[in-house]
RNA sequence: UCCGCCGUGGUGUAAUGGCAGCACGACAGCCUUUGGAGCUGUGAGGUCUAGGUUCGAAUCCUGGCGGCGGAG
């Protein structure tokens, strides 16, 4: 097959260009461009877009000796990705960009181009699996559950996934791939994982969001409505946040408070014990599946709501456009804007932005 | 004016004669290709003030200052 790898310049994507070429495939490299502000080039080898990094990736494509090329993609990561994430900030939602970005990005701009090119697929450094089925390809969760990164490829549909490849995700474990970086001579063995949200370059989030959503001064609430103190922005908040509010007088059962609401028309935030995070149910219009659709209307699934919380078990039901998740036993809080994706155990059945969440735990009196 | 109660880190409290503890908040680290959460750790008060009793005072006594409640 002919295969573009997307090389970011980190060592999964590299490793799994080394593989793809070790397979027989006809493999280039590309590095994508996704901003060219020089303001975002990070040190420290945090991001997935800087100078270094595409320099790193260009070194590797050599070492495999494979043609590489750098490929511009910061206009649409611009409009798709970073808009998308300061306007849902706007809103007082909590977006994932890394999710957009596989969306929008290395899955659709990228493939798209890859294909009318003569590629048959495109190949990341993804910890994931796909299995082949009469239907299609299944997502499935990566060998080594602590480096999974099923997550994030949620988004993923049928079409997609038929022209994706994922070398890494049957490897038992990230050490392994790290030593086979060094065994092949790649230069990035060692290079540490990247983190944060790449368009960020100091990942000070807050700051970054306060320049492009503007911070005001507001106050914040608890439940019974009554002002506990004031913040410097509302942006800076997501549900179920703790840290950060600065109130400085304990609540009145001396326990911590987390962020129960984010209203930005008031620009105010509402505050509360961590039992008012429970949410019962949370539904949203914006769906995909990720290879066939469910057979029926109404399925039992594992639930997971964020990048980094364990799957919980729940029973989805689409109707009328609209798809809705009640979990077994509540989920702990949940911040509308972020992804849920649906697992089958371990294959990914497909992803929802929640829109709306309904609480388990009755409003005080 | 009188009577009563009270005054301890940023905040709320504990210790009623013997090393000033806990919680919340703050900060740091770990974790993590989203935001959070979670875990670990750290700093900060000689106890409103001036005297007194005592080997020893946050604690007992007296005055002052401040706050709360009651009594026309």
């Amino acid at each position: 097959m002919r295969i573009l790898a997307a090389m970011s310049g980190g060592v999964d994507s590299a490793v799994a260009a080394a593989r793809a070429v070790e397979a027989g495939h006809d493999v280039v490299g590309v590095h994508l461009a996704l901003s060219r502000a020089g303001g975002t080039l990070r040190t420290g080898s945090r991001g997935c877009c800087t100078i270094e990094d595409a320099m790193d990736a260009r070194r590797a494509a050599d070492r495999l000796g494979i043609p590489f090329y750098v490929w511009d993609f910061s206009e649409r990561f611009r409009d798709d990705v970073i808009e998308d994430f300061v306007a849902e900030y706007r809103a007082g939602r909590t977006p994932n960009p890394c999710m957009r970005c596989n969306e929008k990005i290395k899955f659709a701009a990228l493939l798209e181009r890859a294909l009318e090119l003569g590629f048959d697929a495109v190949c990341t450094g993804h910890y994931a699996t796909l299995v082949a089925t009469p239907d299609g390809p299944e997502l499935h969760r990566a060998s080594d559950q602590a480096k999974d990164q099923s997550y994030v490829l949620g988004v993923l549909t049928a079409d997609q996934l038929a022209h994706t490849y994922f070398p890494l995700g049957a490897t038992p474990s990230k050490a392994l791939v790290r030593a086979e970086a060094a065994e092949r001579g790649l230069t990035v063995a060692q290079k540490p994982d990247s983190h944060d949200i790449c368009f960020i370059p100091d990942g000070d989030t807050r700051g970054w969001l306060a320049e492009r959503v503007g911070a005001e001064r507001g106050e914040i609430l608890d439940r019974s409505g009554a002002v506990v103190g004031t913040h410097e922005g509302a942006h800076a908040f997501t549900v179920g946040q703790r840290r950060g509010l600065s109130i400085g007088v304990p609540a009145a059962d001396g326990k911590p408070r987390f962020v129960l609401e984010v209203r930005p028309v008031s620009n105010t935030v509402v505050v509360g014990p961590k039992d008012a995070l429970a949410t019962a149910e949370i539904s949203g219009e914006r769906f995909t599946w990720a290879g066939r659709a469910p057979a029926s209307a109404a399925f039992a699934c594992d639930v997971q709501i964020r990048a980094h919380a364990d799957p919980v078990p729940a029973r989805a039901e689409l109707a009328g456009g609209t798809l809705t998740v009640r979990p077994e036993s509540p989920f702990d809080g949940v911040a509308p804007g972020q992804t849920a994706v649906l697992y089958d155990g371990t294959r990914v059945l497909g992803q929802f932005t929640i829109d709306r969440t309904v609480s388990a735990a009755p409003v005080p009196a």
